[in-house]
DNA sequence: ATGTTC
């Protein structure tokens, strides 16, 4: 492929020429050093401009990598009412994968004495790594039907949560529209095990302190104040989820010559939002969301009871919002308000204030907007801006710049637990070699990313997280 | 990310 044009238009703001196949252009925010990082992800964000319906533009985050098809960081919106696909490939494998923050009512100075305990209790009862391991035993098919169709609201309706937990979730804690039947049998028997479970990868349970205010009256509406403790779950819906998206990309591949589509990576795999397809895909998808929602809901409820047991404190909710998922959500475009489906896959939903789907506590700051650190790195609370571009939405973290094997020949796990916690940052893995390859040295510095996030005007900053201990994979 | 290659 010939090089891309590619023009500087204002601050942390590049714009991919339109060439091609491109219904509309490229928009990446970057500044010149992450614009460099993005590499020939860049390519996968002009190729996600050909899609049938696309309006505005193929947006990238700051903290684009490659995926599959789409790029990590991607956000496209296609119009639902004039022939607009959804694409598998554009949320991502790991369906409504995203961040979950609860505060205690405890600073750090507080939880000191008991940290160890603290973080032997979530070391025993957290369970991740690959395969099977759950804090909620479901009776059969049928809860975890239950489970799909009401996420983290059946949760906490069974006795996993307080009730004021679903008012700080994105979409009260379930989307709604989930269709258990466009969920495969293969799907089911992988996620009937794994409620409750973080997984591997950059997956993680930590315990963090605020190290860092930016805007005190808006950290104080989400409950955040300069010492506190917090605890921060970033995990996604497992095998289940990965199991939806290989059965839908696999069903839209063979049916997209029928409704005309022509697609320059078959990883792109689409169908009109409004086909059979388009359809069975978004009912699976808002189904497996629902099940990351729940396993995010199981595992704060593990993190409150060893909590409670070890220290006493108390931990509310602070929001639970996913950074892969599409939603049908309606934009002005050209002036007229329209239906659109919202792809972001590595990019958060970041509403401003007056949003009306915020609830009232939240509606004149705006949607607390998690972004999760690396290991042993810091984390930021952000939240939404009016006029935000990219159908607000901003980052996700840190994007990972060397593969995992190439990071796990840099470091030995041992040798990074040791010096993680001369740092001051307790360690609970599973894996030595799973440690290895999420070494922060593996990663984007974040603290860039959210940089250049709040420059290109996408979001505002709140708070910065300093891991106090970590349960990893 | 993922029963880390149906």
């Amino acid at each position: 492929m010939d090089a891309l044009d590619i023009v500087e238009e204002g601050p942390y703001r590049y714009r991919i020429e339109p060439r091609g196949g491109m219904r509309v252009p490229g928009v990446v925010f970057a500044s010149r050093e992450l614009l460099q990082d993005a590499g020939k992800s860049l390519d996968q964000v002009a190729n996600v401009a050909t899609l049938p319906g696309i309006v505005g533009a193929s947006y990238a985050m700051p903290d684009i990598h490659w995926g599959y098809g789409f790029p990590i960081g991607g956000v496209a919106a296609t119009a639902v009412d004039h022939g607009g696909v959804v694409s598998p490939g554009g949320v991502g494998f790991d369906i409504s994968c995203g961040v979950r923050l609860l505060a205690a009512d405890q600073t750090q100075q507080e939880l000191a004495p008991a940290l160890d305990e603290v973080m032997d209790g979530l070391g025993q009862v957290i369970p991740r790594g690959a395969g099977p391991g759950a804090v909620w035993r479901l009776s059969g098919r049928g809860e975890l039907e239950r489970v799909l169709d009401g996420g983290s609201r059946y949760a906490v309706e069974q006795g996993h949560g307080e009730p004021g937990d679903l008012e700080r979730c994105e979409d009260g804690g379930a989307v709604p529209d989930a269709d258990v039947e466009q969920v495969s049998g293969r799907a089911m028997e992988r996620g009937l095990g794994q409620v409750g479970s973080l997984g591997s990868g950059n997956h993680f349970l930590e315990v963090q302190r605020v190290a860092e205010v930016y805007d005190e009256a808006v950290a104080a509406a989400f409950g955040l104040s300069p010492g506190q403790v917090c605890v921060m779950i970033h995990c996604g819906s497992r095998g289940l989820g990965h199991q939806v998206c290989s059965d839908h990309v696999r069903v839209m591949n063979r049916v997209m010559a029928q409704y005309g589509i022509d697609v320059p990576d078959r990883q792109l795999a689409c169908a009109p939002v409004e086909s059979p397809e388009g359809r069975a895909y978004l009912g699976a998808m808002a189904a497996a969301a629902n099940y990351g929602r729940a396993n995010r809901q199981l595992l704060a409820e593990a993190a409150r009871r060893i909590f409670r047991r070890s220290t006493g404190a108390r931990l509310s909710l602070v929001y639970d919002v996913s950074h892969n998922l599409a939603k049908i959500e309606t934009h002005q475009v050209d002036g007229e308000p329209q239906r659109l489906c919202v792809h972001r896959k590595g990019a958060t939903l970041a509403l401003p204030p007056g949003d009306p789907s915020l609830p009232g506590d939240l509606r004149d700051v705006g949607q607390p907007v998690l972004i999760p650190g690396t290991m042993g790195t810091e984390s930021y609370v952000l939240t939404g801006v009016v006029g935000g571009g990219a159908f607000h939405s901003t980052c996700h973290g840190a994007g990972r710049v060397m593969s995992r094997h190439a990071a796990a020949r840099t470091v030995g796990g041992r040798e990074l637990r040791s010096r993680l916690e001369a740092e001051g940052v307790a360690v609970r893995s599973s894996s030595w070699r799973g440690l290895a390859e999420e070494t922060p040295e593996a990663y984007k510095d974040v603290s860039s990313v959210v940089e250049v996030s709040e420059g290109a005007g996408l979001c505002r900053g709140v708070a910065r997280l300093t891991p106090l201990g970590v349960v990893k994979g």
